[in-house]
DNA sequence: ATTCATCCATTCCTATAGGTTATCGGAACA
DNA sequence: TGTTCCGATAACCTATAGGAATGGATGAAT
């Protein structure tokens, strides 16, 4: 009935990325005409046509650019598959725990800590990403547990527990008009600058695009634009700026998250610890 | 590298189920040798063993787990995605609308009557389901759009539009002792028996199952449990039972829900008339 | 206009992935 | 110890995916 092959819809994938049969060939490794003769089988299967093509211009149809849209979750889909069974054979698999340069609020090494204590524990591999792409590390199997910031990344299909929950502060420079106030509320911010978040899609500031915490500082001391964070993440503060409690704002949770269709077992150690490590860190403050 | 092939993943998902190699291949309609060279392929492939298999038994590792879990997943997005560009390529196609019948809090013709006049409108099919399974038609494309009620339903990777936000009203048998009560609060009712909702991860009480509302009512008029739901999921209601509006259980919400990947433009018609009939609606009560 | 360069489609051939039937061999059970 | 069940193996077959060469449409250049 259906059946699309996952080498077909690779095939189709690398087509709609290239608009062009040569480069998407020479980029897969096989021959052009095998190509041509793939997408026009799957064309066949599906009943709709995909390109529109002439010996020219290679161009997506509606119907195409849906299946690129779909196709591209279902084959990462199929390759977290493909790892979670590779991964999940090998008990003594390391655990892998992505998380953002500098985004642990000083956790991270209290958890390995603890986590290190546990009888079942394993090696934990640390991989540092991007601001906007530690979701995808988790959805698609390249790692197994990771620190997220609700709700400034999106928990689609992601379980989590909760290890702390901040209040968010307005990060101003200190010469700004409200830099004196003890807290203030969003309302008076008014007007500001704020930035835009670079690939994060609620990040929809006015002012320049930025692509992390240390160039949004930077841009608040220039004062082009002012900044709204959970507290822990602007810790230590740099010269030049304060920090004032925005009363407010949704308050913000430190999240330890990993996908849903993880294997509980697998991971129910490492959360149990950092739920204790946290519980432990806020308890010392 | 990985390359887990659609058909393999289908052979394997079989297998999974019956754990049985000869069931499964009656039930693909292939040779039963067939299937074991396919799952020794697969296996040689990712490295690991996903079955146990005595002549006597067969039975799933724990790589063979993790692939039946994620591969599920796998395979529905693969469907999905051929289903959507076939879909898409039918500019002609009726837009498909989920929802639980007794579902609509009287919204369903006030939407449908809105979108008819709109000059893009398309024919609507129009799909009752069960309780627990909207969701999933979403998420698999055989609907286009549902009606969902949060927090009731898991709106994991769906996007959506609220339509009417309402109380949570307990449902009591009238000679309940708080059935005189102008509200109530959730620890009021602490120690109360609640319903078991068939299918529904978060639905735990202690009491007896129930399948849907109708069921639940009965239970109630009955005196064997006591409910609490959305206002307009329980009007008109029957006699014999009252409701009383809880304060502090949170608020649901009546939300217009489809897929993350749906290409906003085939649907976004149809959200702008169930917005506009919904606030027509809201005015006029 | 004519030529040229580009790029997808067609043709033809071959290797092999994936299917078939027949048979084997181990485990439970009477 | 024979019988039954059930997955693995062996031997063979074929549909098809992919490679190489070629064709043919299209836009650009002179």
């Amino acid at each position: 009935m259906d059946e699309l092959e996952t080498r077909e819809l690779g095939y189709f994938l690398a087509i709609a990325e290239e608009l062009h049969f040569g480069r998407a060939a020479v980029r897969l490794s096989i021959a052009q005409p095998a190509l041509s003769k793939a997408i026009r089988r799957i064309e066949n299967r599906l009943g709709v046509t995909l390109f529109v093509r002439s010996s020219r211009y290679v161009a997506l149809t509606p119907a195409g650019e849906a299946l690129q849209e779909h196709g591209r979750h279902a084959l990462n889909a199929i390759g977290a598959a493909a790892r979670a069974a590779r991964q999940a054979g090998d008990t003594q698999a390391p655990l892998r725990f992505v998380l953002k340069p500098g985004g642990d609020a000083g956790l991270l090494s209290p958890i390995l800590a603890e986590y290190a204590n546990r009888p079942d524990a394993r090696q934990v591999d640390i991989l540092f990403s991007g601001p906007a792409d530690r979701t995808d590390f988790l959805h698609d199997g390249r790692a197994d547990v990771g620190l997220l910031y609700a709700p400034f990344d999106d928990l689609d299909g992601l379980a989590c527990e909760t290890l702390r929950t901040e209040d968010r502060v307005a990060i101003l420079p200190s010469r700004h008009r409200l830099a004196r106030r003890k807290s203030v509320r969003l309302a008076e911010l008014d007007g500001e600058t704020w930035p835009r978040w670079k690939g994060v899609p609620g990040g929809d500031g006015t002012g320049p695009e930025v692509a992390d915490v240390v160039q949004l500082l930077h841009m608040i001391t220039a004062r082009r634009m002012i900044g709204m964070l959970p507290r822990s993440l602007v810790e230590p503060l740099p010269p030049g700026l304060v920090c004032i409690p925005v009363t407010d704002a949704p308050v913000s949770h430190l999240v330890l998250a990993w996908s849903r269709r993880e294997r509980r077992a697998r991971i129910a150690s490492f959360v149990g610890a950092a739920l204790e490590a946290s519980r432990h860190a806020a308890g010392i403050r």
